[in-house]
DNA sequence: CGGTTCGTTCAATTCAAATTGAACATATTA
DNA sequence: TAATATGTTCAATTTGAATTGAACGAACCG
């Protein structure tokens, strides 16, 4: 049968604006659209929505639904609030974006840095190893371009807790 | 006939681990993968290398070479060099990735943050064209989270300049 | 109980982006 | 001039990620 509480579910144009900005920012910091969509949809919303709400405003699956805000929730990007006499789920955005975005910062530069620091040194290591199987100026140069890597790692690094002083 | 020169083009595992490591850098700034690999393959060769011979290095097709080059010299992050008596475009990598670095933040960050700017005032327009369809709670609601958005905005704008001078 | 709705999972599908390779233009050499 | 090598473009293909939808378990209701 069809619901026809949620079938009829239409979103304004303002607000879809919105959210197709959304799925752009989403889309450029490597997630999936959708995901931004839904948040999109959930930071415009007067009051929280169901899943099948969020399905139907944006003409997704319920499995998308499902995945897309799992993901938001481990991001804590949104939450979920339990209406009494209600089965379903509901959720809604979380608005402080600033410290949203302080501890996304966190996560993802700190993380990428420090993996960027142990390849390096993993490479440095490896070329050790076959040092012999190049000549001398050859070895030079490689060796020399690391190091020029390893001084702006630490550059950056000098940096960060400026950025982060200023961000707090 | 198989050009035995480029045929046999190996490259030692100490530069495959860093191509590898550039690959997925690039994958995560939105840039295709092979670019990445180009990058680094140049970054640590102690010669410039032609293009047959980036595309036996990284057993990748002569049309991504140079569609990868061709991206790579757009950014800045590879030149091309010429050598006398030799037809072939060589190329090396630019070293001086700070510089870079500095730029693509000035392209990227500047750029998406106008964007944003724009975007949001579209939408805030379309807002006031369907004010009539919303209660005025649901209106208050929504331009208050606009409002909000607006706020962050300044707020990171006005932390652009420090970090520039911060990375100048 | 059966019937209904909700939410999750996962295999199948779809879609977009990257990659390939063939066709082409240009340069080089004999 | 023919024969070979280089590099570009673009249509076709591949590949990987996002999305769907069917199957399932759980919660609720008459």
């Amino acid at each position: 049968m069809d619901n026809s509480l949620e079938s009829q579910v239409i979103v304004p144009q303002s607000r879809m604006e919105f959210v197709d900005m959304c799925g752009g920012l989403a889309q450029g910091f490597g997630l999936p659209r959708s995901v931004g969509e839904i948040y999109g949809l959930l930071y415009l919303s007067p009051s929280a929505l169901s899943a099948p709400e969020i399905g139907a405003g944006l003409s997704i699956s319920k499995g998308s639904v499902s995945t897309g805000t799992r993901q938001l929730l481990a991001l804590g990007f949104i939450r979920k609030v339990w209406r009494r006499n209600e089965r379903k789920d509901f959720f809604e955005a979380e608005v402080e974006l600033w410290d949203l975005l302080h501890s996304a910062y966190e996560r993802i530069v700190k993380v990428r840095a420090h993996d960027a620091k142990r390849r390096l040194e993993v490479v440095g290591e490896i070329l050790e190893e076959e040092k012999a199987g190049y000549s001398p100026e050859e070895y030079a140069v490689i060796k020399e371009r690391l190091d020029r890597l390893n001084k702006l790692r630490l550059r950056a690094k000098q940096f960060m807790p400026l950025i982060e002083r200023l961000i707090k």
